[in-house]
DNA sequence: CCTTTCTGATTCAACGTTGAATAGATCGGG
DNA sequence: CCCGATCTATTCAACGTTGAATCAGAAAGG
């Protein structure tokens, strides 16, 4: 019942250790004959390598963690999702850490603090302060993800993801080129950690300036959390204020899953009298009854990036600290307007 | 910047290795001026101990897998992200794979092929058979869970879980105690991996049953996948069908915000003329606009009871294969903010 | 036929840690 | 004052693997 060692399979065959181990890693030059008869005797005996042994004489652990404030918020499970699929097309594993945005947990992860041997770390923080990226003791990669670890990011510990500012501008420019002339968003906020709300209510802003609309402050959603009930809520709130919109911009979907619900409930039809535009295009979106669009944060590519930068062997600094990649843009309503 | 070893820091406070590690590790016997020093230097240096060399000398890694059909589905995120809880209380580390239900990476997960060394591998199978479980060939701990691995479990292989059948009368009661007389069921399933829709289907006919209530096939909706779009579309042929129901047990939450999309849209009121439970009491369901009840099935605790088995020194199998846990009932039905 | 080159295989040491065995110092009791 | 017990610290080997160095034998070249 013991486990069964290199050794074991080598004295089996009546080889050496060494080369076993070549057949196990494609390594060295074996005979074919040599290397059917190894094979053979591993699945016979059902060796299977000891990573610890082999990673400590190679120094490397195939493996990556991964941290982020918790995995029910549906848009960090979508990325968690996207970046095993990356992963694991890579062989490698990853690890994953909650931090529910505690400082301190935050900072032990940042040093990979009880965690295995790893080759680096990804990390959506929510509290970090630069001061404690440049305090950060363990030499391990690191990469930023998320809007709040946007302006955490240095060359040596960059931030991968798409231009939020950029993107809200899209979302909205899409309401516009739609011909929606009054909209509304839902998700600003005030106090905590407001770095999504603030890069994305700027490019909301920018849009309308681009459009030469004058923004009207009747038409702002303010809410605490980004969840499906604030997001109802400020719509009930827009409604009951009888603000007049025809366009709705949440600053995520979940929020707009909320708010497309109570427009339903009250009869306004979506996207007849409102079209609305999400963030994060969550996988809940296709099934979604009602129509909206969302931008696309194209976790897919984020995924394969971060692993380019954590498992390339160059580890070149980011220039500007910064890898900005293309966001997309996913309309969930069907019959498209060609323009 | 070569990594500091325990014979970096011996040498630095003029001890030998082993008594460094006895300081690490709080073994053996170490005086107290000496450990302050060595703690010293630890610090000072930045000491941490390569788990890969640890692990290797002590055999064990504490490392567990956790395998799940797709982290996207908030059911297994929702799980995933208990079992994270549960784990980092202990000083575990979770490595997680996505299996999408593919057979072959569900068997070569089993093995725990291309992993670090573990300590156990937690399970969702969807598509194994028994027959792959016998036919294992790692002697790691392995626990399933979901209602497909039920059907897998062996005393040495064990289940965890709630008794699903028993859930889902109990989900089906509630609304009978609530004095609805005619209840519909969403989730009704045909073909494919249904474990899930059978048991909480039997559950749903056993309340029936037990309150003389004869089922009515004409209130049963069937659903391909569950998911919102179908919970929507079921309830919509429900409504399009005059079905006259006061009660709908929907199989999953999921399901069920689709259900209660539809019946808002519809003007049905929630709980008023349709009372609706739910399963898996997803923490979206505590932000639902709709007030409804839902199964709770206890991920905390199943969590502890899968790391109590995995770690335990005893691993004695478990009687029956099934470690059966309680499962809870959570009412939604809150005061709801006033407008 | 002898030297050189190439190929396939082996030997050896080391990765960083800790369990087991051991050594030295201190202490208490007879 | 000596002996055994107690406490602190050390030495040594081993966990399973693989890079580097090496070696034996065959093939190639002069």
């Amino acid at each position: 019942m013991a486990r069964v060692r290199l050794i074991d399979v080598a004295r089996r065959a009546g080889v050496s250790a060494k080369t076993v181990s070549n057949v196990v890693n494609g390594t060295g030059a074996v005979s074919e004959k040599k290397r059917v008869e190894i094979l053979a005797v591993i699945d016979e005996l059902g060796y299977r390598p000891n990573r610890s042994a082999r990673q400590l004489r190679t120094g490397s652990s195939g493996l990556v963690a991964l941290g982020m404030p918790d995995l029910r918020e549906p848009y960090f499970a979508e990325f968690a999702s996207a970046f095993f699929t990356s992963a694991q097309r890579r062989g490698v594993t990853v690890v994953v850490w909650q931090t529910h945005g505690d400082l301190e947990t935050e900072r032990a992860f940042l040093e990979g603090e009880g965690m295995p041997e790893l080759e680096g770390i990804v990390m959506s923080p929510l509290r970090l302060s630069s001061d404690d990226i440049a305090k950060r003791r363990s030499a391990l990669p690191l990469v930023l993800i998320g809007e709040h670890g946007h302006g955490l990011a240095t060359p040596e510990n960059p931030h991968v993801g798409v231009d939020n500012i950029e993107a809200a501008r899209a979302a909205t420019h899409l309401l516009l080129s739609k011909g929606r002339q009054r909209i509304a968003v839902i998700g600003a906020q005030e106090g905590g950690s407001t770095a999504t709300s603030k890069m994305r209510m700027e490019g909301y802003r920018r849009a309308l300036r681009d459009a030469g609309i004058a923004p009207d402050p009747s038409l702002t959603g303010w809410v605490i959390e980004f969840n499906r009930a604030e997001g109802s809520a400020a719509a009930e709130r827009l409604l009951a204020a009888r603000a007049d919109f025809d366009g709705l911009f949440c600053f995520n979907d979940t929020l707009a899953f909320g708010a497309l619900y109570t427009l339903a409930i009250h009869g306004v039809s979506v996207p007849g009298r409102v079209a609305v535009v999400g963030f994060d295009a969550i996988e809940e979106g296709r099934f979604s009854t009602a129509q909206f669009a969302s931008v696309d944060p194209n976790s897919a590519k984020v995924s394969e990036s971060i692993l380019d930068l954590i498992l390339g062997a160059e580890r070149a600094p980011v220039p500007g600290g910064h890898l900005v990649l293309p966001f997309g843009i996913v309309d969930h309503e069907l019959p498209r307007i060609p323009d």
